[in-house]
DNA sequence: CTAACGTACAACCTTGTGGTTGTACGAAGC
DNA sequence: GCTTCGTACAACCACAAGGTTGTACGTTAG
């Protein structure tokens, strides 16, 4: 999710298609890459739930999911509040008693 | 910005020292990783902005900035409320008349 | 003074990511 | 039916990113 968002092309992929839905050429046009360098962000946002695309006769319509910018502010919310005010206390306290965890706590690598 | 919010184990970083600051010996503890890691990580987290470092002692102090938090929110309304909708209509007016723009609205990568 | 701690940083390895080109294939257009 | 268009996908390349170990250095503890 935030690393769909963390590359500027697919942000203004995501801007261009919320305003209102494009073929996928239509979004290749707008960028200096080969048309296959924007199918494939547009194959990652799709992966990430950030847009949605739809077979339109020989085209493909990509349209935003402003639902999804909606997740994303949740997930910063999250983070702002001290989600996991109550996992860390747990922590500390197995700290003082035992060894140090040694997993990360959510995703080791990328996943939301 | 979204970069570094890309990667889970930063994220998680973020999410404990906005609750309460932390030595980055103290962050390393947490992760099934080298200090070195855990060092880069916060450099990164630091470069975006997301956390304060303050020498204290020997020790390095890290904080999170909520005011961070509150800027990714106003980005991601940025794209969530068309704030290209403006610069679209007129690169679709240029379209229709010149050849489509070459360069990327925004940053062609990263930047935010 | 010396040892240990907390940190910073460089070198290196491996994988992931963004980019390219080329090929393939169904849907329209003529 | 043949060509063109829009798309999908695989192979490949260069570089960034996350990880490691090793070294260095100021600060605190004995």
């Amino acid at each position: 999710m935030f690393h769909a968002l963390a590359d500027g092309t697919r942000r203004d992929i995501v801007a261009v298609v919320l305003v209102g839905e494009r073929s996928v050429s239509e979004l290749a046009d707008r960028y200096p890459m080969s048309f296959a360098a924007v199918q494939k962000h547009v194959a990652v946002l799709e992966r990430a739930g950030l847009v949605t695309k739809e077979r339109r006769g020989r085209e493909q319509r990509v349209r935003g999911r402003a639902e999804a910018l909606r997740e994303a502010h949740r997930l910063l919310d999250q983070l702002e509040l001290g989600w996991r005010a109550r996992v860390d206390r747990i922590d500390d306290l197995l700290a003082e008693t035992a060894e140090p965890p040694t997993e990360p706590p959510t995703e080791p690598r990328e996943g939301a």
